[in-house]
DNA sequence: TGTCGTATGTCAACTCTTTGTCTCAAACTT
DNA sequence: AAGTTTGAGACAAAGAGTTGACATACGACA
């Protein structure tokens, strides 16, 4: 009998110097080789001239190595670890490392204090300040939105992509969005609205900060059972930033996510969620506030979603509507963790109205 | 006495001499060579008089390889990699940066993985080189697009995207912009108006591979001396595929792009190309075809701008507004090869107008 | 509170590889 | 005639390796 090996190993997998490693992971090749030197935390294969190779299992180990001492485990303990207890120490952790942040909200004016930063975590907080340099150049969430605006002015797309994937390695996917996406898109929005920024740069770091999200987004593989939502933003919402926002979290979350672009009239969408099932209907709205003819057509989208199917409206603007929306039902949630609580219980139960 | 085999070789592709390809890829003619001469990455074949002609494959690979390195691998290494390899390399660690697990990129069933993840480093390649022309499944491009839309029917973004991706592969960046994504484009558009299919599809078409192009044209290395282009669509034309095609068609010729998303007022417009010192304003119109205030818009455009600034609009609507457009000069291309030829012309003279 | 040991990131020095660049002369192209 | 292309060899800058020292923050203990 035949064992056919070859198709057993499914992808080829690539050996990485350790100038990738250090890109992928957020880590200085200093840090890699100490780490190696000193904990064993991965013993990398060599070439023939003792240059290190690292396999893609040993690329995402460092790079849960890289979150969980960020989020301020030591790396002389966690470096023995396997790589599964990482996985689950990362997992528990990540809600402590990056939610406490800033509680990252689409609309800026709003956003103080929901919650005091330290109230969530699970891992005491002062370390945050020290692990400064564990990361490479960035201190702060400040400095990377002081970058990411540079490059915007300057409509530089080389640099404020690798400004967000430098956030990403640093913050992992659920931080970058609440510590940098978010508070990056209010701020355009903002700048645009006193004029210090044009049009085209609110629309040229949409551009990127779009392609990006949906990069981010992407690798996530889907449970085939995963609760689908469909994405969009209401007729005469010209601005999808947010709606691409909700729909990278989304997919974080661990939903299927059918994202429709901007503007879409209620018979539209209605039309997709039903095709797909949708468990929940997630739209942004941020300009204009005063679209007389918003409410009518969520109430029209209301009726023609089965009952249940849910519409959650969040962005900006969604708090104007809030008085003519009394009467559908569809919820409001300004802030993205709120929104994920919401989406959370809805997978648990049935999300009892 | 010289004969000039030039013309008289079989040509299946176009072949580039070394000073295109130099522009093409961003590598200087230097390194092409010395890459070809230490780790023999590409074989070009000759004329009569031993001068280097590149075909498009080698293009890509050549393109795929400047990209890895640009990523920190090592060209000693990777030059000995299969095209194939390059691609899924490359999209390893530029794209998905910051994947969880890179293994699960591109699961292409097509792939025969001869070797297991150990052996690859400093064992010598096993020859795989004759699978590189073959195509498998896709013998048509028919059957791409029939996939594609069967994707878009469903909502399926996954399918929609591995069906593009299958078509890059098979037909190269270049082939898979003129034989797949624009044909696709158009095809939606009319089944669109014709109400085969929904607004709700075309918008989640256009984000697919809105997406796919994006990712598609990103990490090519620009020259420093590359001219820089605009790409956006007028005020009031909502559509962006067609300038995201575009896009992606001027950053494969060698231009830097600055994408500027949908619907941008002249002033905006010119703004921005101002301050990237735009050689090309690239406009994309495909709906409405009516709009009165166009015209003028574009007029304006053409004032605001330098006069060594060329305006170029294509797209569906495009011709509807030539009358309109005989006066200011704005030159319409309503398809992409000719669009090519003009920046072509553009970056070799000065485009004497 | 102050001091010391420990943990951990950073730096310097030196060597060896790798890789991009340069030069030059001859051949080719326009 | 002026500019490119080619091939070979030389060169230099950058990168990666190792080792050992150093600095700083934290915790423990007086």
């Amino acid at each position: 009998m035949r064992l056919y090996f070859v198709y057993i190993s499914p992808v080829v997998s690539f050996q990485h110097p350790i100038q990738v490693v250090a890109r992928l992971t957020g880590l200085t090749p200093h840090v890699i080789r100490v780490w190696e030197k000193r904990y064993q935390a991965v013993m990398p294969t060599r070439t023939g001239t003792n240059r290190r190779l690292y396999s893609d299992a040993e690329v995402d180990r460092l790079r849960l190595l890289a979150q969980a001492t960020a989020a301020g485990h030591k790396i002389g303990i966690i470096a023995k670890l396997e790589t599964e207890d990482l996985k689950r120490l990362v997992a528990t952790v990540s809600g402590g490392a990056t939610a406490p942040s800033i509680a990252a909200v689409l609309d800026t004016e709003s956003q103080a204090g929901l919650r005091g930063p330290a109230e969530i975590a699970l891992v005491s907080e002062p370390q945050r300040s020290m692990r400064s340099g564990t990361t490479r150049d960035w201190d702060h969430d400040g400095d990377l939105l002081r970058a990411a605006m540079e490059a915007t002015a300057t409509f530089d797309s080389g640099a404020l992509q690798r400004t967000l994937e430098r956030a990403a390695v640093q913050f992992g996917h659920n931080g970058v969005l609440h510590r940098v996406v978010c508070p990056l898109a209010a701020d355009l929005g903002e700048r645009w609205q006193q004029g210090l920024i044009t049009a085209a740069h609110e629309h040229f770091a949409s551009a990127v900060i779009r392609d990006f999200l949906t990069r981010l987004a992407r690798p996530y593989a889907v449970t085939p059972s995963a609760p689908c939502a469909v994405v969009t933003t209401p007729s005469g919402q010209l601005h999808e930033l947010g709606a691409v926002i909700v729909a990278a979290a989304a997919t974080h979350w661990g939903w299927k996510t059918v994202y429709l672009g901007p503007s879409l009239p209620a018979a539209e969408i209605a039309g997709a969620a039903t095709q797909n099932r949708a468990r929940a209907v997630l739209l942004s709205v941020v300009y204009p506030a005063d679209d007389a003819s918003l409410p009518a057509e969520l109430a029209q989208l209301r009726q023609y979603l089965p009952d249940d199917t849910e519409i959650f409206i969040g962005g900006r603007a969604a708090r104007a509507y809030a008085p003519a929306l009394k009467q559908v039902r569809v919820h409001i949630q300004t802030d993205l963790e709120s929104l994920g609580d919401r989406l959370e219980e809805m997978r648990a139960n049935r999300f009892g109205a």
